[in-house]
DNA sequence: GTTCCTGCAAATCCTTTGCAAGTTC
DNA sequence: GAACTTGCAAAGGATTTGCAGGAAC
């Protein structure tokens, strides 16, 4: 199972290596296939433990080198929040925006062409080439609202 | 003139402080006056600087600090912008959501309620309470568009 | 007088970089 | 062997905090 698992990113990704004159190591190895295999939206820190349990002895550093170049080859997309960056899965995934929920920190993901073809109209009205955009909503989500001890706890 | 420049805006401030039990002091004026004056989308870095003009013994510490209380006293709002902050006058201003070149550092407004309400009705859908969203959407604006070399080079 | 402010220096937090040693090609 | 990687420690940059002295109320 282990090797059927993101085979189509594990393939790109030693495509985009070898077309960069880059090299293989285990580390990589190890860190794509955690990655792959997380949850979406993790810290470095969330990926680093998940790395450490199979090898303790990769570095921070290097999880915050390959996901840069995850980032370049496609596979995974950076979502800056507030103080700490998050990353999730990209390759072949729909373009979506973020819900945060400022109670628990979980974030939810939507998607919407009608907000996408309206933000195309006002950009091509100024003249403005998109490149691309992020669009985050802030709020309470709906297990946090159900429960207000807790959410007013948490959001300390 | 300078003394009606953001009349309300200082009055508000006044309201806030005592509000709250805080004090009047000359930098947290020097910081608004300057705030007020400014173009819009500053950085602290630009704030300070202007700010030291008037007093070259205020600190950048203040201007944190009093940012902060701008921001509470519904004066300003923040925008998390990768790395760095800027801050714009929000007194009574209608929402907007930010245009950011990627060539030059230009910000440029927008707003839409048309997109607004698409946010408000995905965010219901969800069972989500809005607090807030950013919308930032990253280009190339209209003059460097126009001006390919000027672009490429500022771009890195 | 008490409480709040200020500026400095030091501390944080997240992320990047320099470098010597180890790997991959 | 040449070129690339790694992990550590140190550096970076933005923002916050501890604290002693100074203002405001």
């Amino acid at each position: 199972m282990a090797s059927a698992l993101g085979r189509e990113e594990k393939d790109v990704f030693a495509a985009y290596l070898a077309k960069n004159r880059l090299k293989r190591s285990e580390q990589r190895e190890v860190i794509l296939d955690s990655f792959l295999r997380s949850a979406r939206h993790l810290s470095v820190d969330d990926l680093l433990h998940m790395v450490q349990k199979k090898r303790p002895d990769i570095g921070r550093t290097t999880v915050y080198r390959t996901l840069k170049l995850l980032q370049a080859a496609g596979l995974a997309s950076e979502l800056a929040l507030d103080g700490q960056s998050r990353f999730e899965r990209d390759w072949k995934r729909q373009h979506h925006d973020h819900f945060i929920c400022k109670s628990c920190g979980a974030i939810f993901e939507f998607s919407s062409p009608e907000i996408e073809r309206l933000q195309d109209e006002i950009a091509a009205g100024l003249g403005f080439l998109i490149e691309g955009h992020r669009h985050h909503i802030f709020g309470i989500c709906r297990r946090c609202a159900a429960r207000p001890h807790r959410a007013a706890l948490r959001a300390r």
